[in-house]
DNA sequence: AATTTAAGTCAACACTTGTACACTGAGTTT
DNA sequence: AAACTCAGTGTACAAGTGTTGACTTAAATT
């Protein structure tokens, strides 16, 4: 690559950058402003527009990239989850906060911004849960642990209801963190590990006794 | 009431209407100004003073009226669900979505300003989940059919898992009447409440083969 | 070495925003 | 009937916004 591609190429990430701190800093994306995210950058405003066309390219491409990371993040815990002959669900779950604390933002900008103010965004989220949905529903038909449900979709549906369910998670674990001073913080953390393990349990008791097309 | 108190209030639920119908209309809360409420409604700018400090305490209110509301379906919801003996769950699904059909704006705003912008508003929605889920939870324990469930605990998570999901199921579907076109709409429709009664069927297999403090 | 390309700059525009202040006039109280 | 209250008006201002077009100047191409 050459030197000015590469120069253009570090600010438009700078920008993208700029557009993940602001929009995850207790405000949304929709809320943050073209100058804003230049200021934060150094850059002049108008300088924004030899990268993106507007805000809500910028936006996508935004997804785009948080979606990407989100991704790789799930399937290491997919795999660190169906690797382990004597799958332990509370472990799990402590590695899933702890990949959570390790790029909130990714986080709280996707599922944020998930029922947010800009209508492409909204778009580009939603086929980005699709597409989790899916990987997940393709590991658990190939767990061992869920060979007697034989419709697919029915582990579509649970896998569904763990992506979800795990935004919840997410969002809530970073509330803590906003609300609550230290000395709480780690007891009440340590209590919602139970709660959202007792969520999983149950979901899993569900499926071990499923019958498909009932 | 006198007759000026009483015009005050209708300007003030004129405000709160058009806030909250604004903020669902492809928006977000924190994307409206107060001059397009004000300019909505039909008042000068600072007329907003008279009636609001500001745009937060404003969302605080409007929070608060819907919650109201949203209380008193649910609350519905859950006597049609159990009061009928032989619980239906897929009806009672089709008769959640209707309600969602039937206020759709408040289940929007509810949702979307749950992770929104504002900090004061997301607060207050939090608390109202919390007593949403304590409602829910309550009747639970009080059904005969988790009379077997020991900890009142156990039967909270349920509660907690139904009504995150549930915001999920109701936002799925706003978001499908937006995307689809009549035809196709009313089929996926079906086949998401299909869906949704599986995962609630599913979640309730759980219980029934829960057993607590395991 | 001369020419072209394009990321970043600068100044300026037409708007919108929140809010302060003084004012009006219908409704209320005395 | 006089005095008072206060929801709604009108004007005004400073600050921030997206976007325009013409400019510089280093890197790339010829």
């Amino acid at each position: 690559m050459s030197i000015r591609d590469e120069r253009k190429q570090q600010s438009r990430q700078a920008l993208l950058d700029a557009a993940l701190k602001l929009s995850t800093s207790g405000r949304s994306f929709s809320t943050i402003s073209l100058r804003e995210i230049a200021r934060e950058v150094g850059l002049v405003p108008t300088a924004f527009y030899r990268h993106f066309e507007d805000m809500d390219q910028l936006g996508c491409n935004l997804v785009e990239q948080v979606s990407l990371r989100l991704r790789e993040v799930i399937l290491q815990l997919r795999q660190g989850y169906f690797i382990q002959q004597n799958a332990k669900t509370r472990s799990s779950i402590e590695l899933f906060f702890k990949a959570v604390d390790e790029s909130p933002q990714d986080w709280l900008f996707f599922i944020a911004e998930r029922w947010g103010g800009s209508l492409t965004v909204r778009q580009e989220i939603a086929n980005e849960i699709d597409i989790l949905i899916a990987g997940l529903g393709n590991d658990l038909t190939e767990s061992t642990s869920f060979k007697h449900v034989e419709s697919a979709e029915d582990l579509m549906v649970i896998s569904t209801i763990l992506i979800n369910l795990s935004f919840t998670w997410a969002m809530t674990w970073r509330n803590m963190r906003e609300n609550l001073n230290p000395p709480q913080l780690a007891t009440e953390q340590q209590q919602y590990i139970d709660q959202v393990t007792v969520q999983v349990r149950l979901l899993f008791r569900g499926i071990e006794n499923w019958q498909s097309a009932e």
